[in-house]
DNA sequence: TTGATACTTAAGTATCTACTTAAGTATTGG
DNA sequence: CCAATACTTAAGTAGATACTTAAGTATCAA
């Protein structure tokens, strides 16, 4: 199915610090690549090239209007995510609590 | 801080498909390591090498009775970056509304 | 029109990842 | 005891990743 590799993209696009930093930094609201930029310790080019891992999984969209790239969040790929975790959660919950109620009924 | 690459790692963790196959199969409940392997088309030591990833970013742990490793779910981590996205989508959501009531009061 | 700004492209590199096969070491059932 | 079972360790490899610097291109402001 496409969606685990939707979800490769969006977890993997998660787990580097940079890229989270730059997500926190997206869901207060838009920014362009320099602004994005400007905090970091590291090239503009690397910087670049993390956004570049972000739009590919959907995390964040952008437009350029005249030179400048404005980015922002799409929070569609990070409700996935969400929702992947919260049911695998949920599965396990459920087992504890059935087991507990096996437990209980002794 | 520590919370970044306890981060880093669950979610390089849930990048990978045959990771997340062995969550979602934990979630049903503890497995041993060849119970794991069974399914997967890769060999027992690549299998290995998923789990040891998945226990040291915490979302697995596992034990050894006799020549069995059994393996089980901590919900632990899965929670905290459950929690992550959540807080994310949070801001941007609450940005969102507070837009709208900007433009509404127009 | 010219110089500064805001990216973009290209190319190179060190390190990491996800495998593999081969050869171990415990345990345990018969 | 001894062979099958259940991992474990080791070593090697192809490809991906996260940078770098250098050299572009397009836009805008004066």
């Amino acid at each position: 199915m496409a969606a685990a590799e939707t979800l490769d993209r969006t977890f993997h696009a998660l787990a580097d610090p940079t890229r989270r930093a730059m997500v926190l930094r997206l869901s207060r609201g838009p920014a362009s690549v320099s602004e994005l930029a400007k905090p970091m310790a590291i090239s503009l080019p690397a910087v670049v090239q993390h956004l570049n891992v972000l739009e590919a999984s959907g995390l964040v969209r952008s437009h350029k209007t005249g030179r400048i790239r404005t980015c922002s969040i799409d929070t569609k790929m990070l409700g996935q995510a969400e929702r992947w975790i919260a049911e695998r959660r949920a599965l396990w919950d459920n087992r504890l609590d059935r087991l507990g109620q096996y437990l209980d009924a002794d």
